[in-house]
DNA sequence: AAATATTGACTGACTAGTCAGTCATTGTCA
DNA sequence: TGACAATGACTGACTAGTCAGTCAATATTT
């Protein structure tokens, strides 16, 4: 009896959720397709495992917690994930995924590399830093070594591709005899350094000292390519 | 019996590690026996803390596995700390205090400010780097924003000395007319950038792809410094 | 009605923290 | 000095609670 109070609770719940079909896409398909329903679930269970991955770290968050944010119930997670583990893994690479996608819709090299750069990661620090995205380059870094496959998805996906491309810019940027330091292509990291910075600074001590990241990447970028002339 | 056992070995672990009294403070008071092993226990509890917190993380770190690897029962840890998470905090502070006393022991500032820089940053690359430390610093940055205490104390007592030393290199840098960029001054973090990168690097992507530190950093000084002449 | 999807109560493994008891060490007294 | 008492550091079995994962019951879709 208690179950059936419960359940009918449940359903009350779900046909009230149902209603304000406030989704993404903008149709208003009653999406009684099972396919599209299973897809939101996942979609759904993705988007709160990651904020409590986020806020609380892999051994610290409980199912039962992603469930309830979700707006689903535990089962239901072990539909779409085998368990807890592979779940993380899964969900990196789902968030990660469309990003790297993107980087790879290179703009059209135009202009001087500098303002390539700059433009760049200008975009980069408005998208990444202090959003959840950049918590999320925290997470990998904070559970990294305890998930190897995360690590190596990461490096693989990410990283290695995010240093090639700057690598091309770099050498660009020397053949056009923007950038003096050749030594530079050797270790691109130093260019993607600040912005590292900016988003550990950002979830760690902003509090206390904040930081204009945007303007430390100038500076930093003034360092490479030379003291910009009047703007 | 095994109890037995067990305390003889104590006993015999005691005598032999009673003779290096090699406290801080210099006097030869007797630090009755009683006291010495205390402190002993506590220390080792401590190192065994770290090593389990660095390999696992706050939460997935058992206490018994960290008395176990202590050569302590669980109770004991009982007597050193309040629980787990003051032992967390109290853990940092205890590793992180003599690194701050050994900065704050200056190295009397002769040569050229990059010379100074190279040996400074070259003895952290050494010390920290790749080395307990180095993973003390991603532990502080995984678990900071679940223990803003550790946090608020990591900041004051070492990452606003470190960039306050920085900046006072970088004045010293600018005034002698070594350093160009005047604004780097406003930005320290660009000075520890490929430090922090490193540190990071090191226990992630290692196993991809190695980072000679000290050449990148070489490399950096040279972004900021000017090309050196043949060495 | 059958097939499929979802639920959430339940289980069992696991662990932070406790505490009554032990015993080496230290203190006291003859 | 040697015998005895007091101390408190240390132990580890135990409690109370948590949480990942399961599955029979229920709801929904076809």
């Amino acid at each position: 009896m208690t179950r059936k109070l419960i359940q009918a609770a449940a359903a009350g719940k779900k046909a009230k959720a149902a209603t304000p079909n406030s989704r993404a896409g903008g149709d208003a398909a009653p999406l009684s397709n099972r396919a599209t329903r299973a897809a939101e679930r996942r979609a759904a269970i993705v988007e709160a495992a990651m904020e409590e991955f986020i806020a609380r770290g892999f051994a610290a968050t409980r199912l039962d917690d992603i469930a309830k944010r979700a707006g689903v119930a535990k089962g239901t997670i072990y539909l779409h994930f085998k368990d807890k583990e592979s779940m993380f893994e899964e969900l990196v690479r789902t968030v990660i995924v469309p990003v790297v996608a993107r980087l790879n819709a290179l703009p059209p090299p135009t202009g001087s590399v500098r303002d390539l750069i700059e433009s760049f990661a200008g975009n980069f620090m408005k998208e990444v830093i202090g959003t959840r995205r950049g918590d999320l380059v925290r997470l990998i870094v904070a559970e990294g070594p305890r998930f190897p496959s995360v690590a190596d998805f990461y490096y693989r996906e990410v990283v290695s591709r995010g240093l090639a491309g700057m690598r091309a810019l770099i050498d660009l940027g020397i053949a056009r005899g923007e950038i003096r330091q050749k030594n530079l292509a050797r270790y691109p990291q130093i260019l993607i350094a600040p912005a590292m910075i900016a988003v550990i600074w950002q979830s760690l001590f902003q509090r206390h000292a904040p930081l204009d990241a945007q303007d430390m990447l100038r500076v930093h970028l003034d360092l490479i390519f030379g003291e910009r002339r009047a703007t």
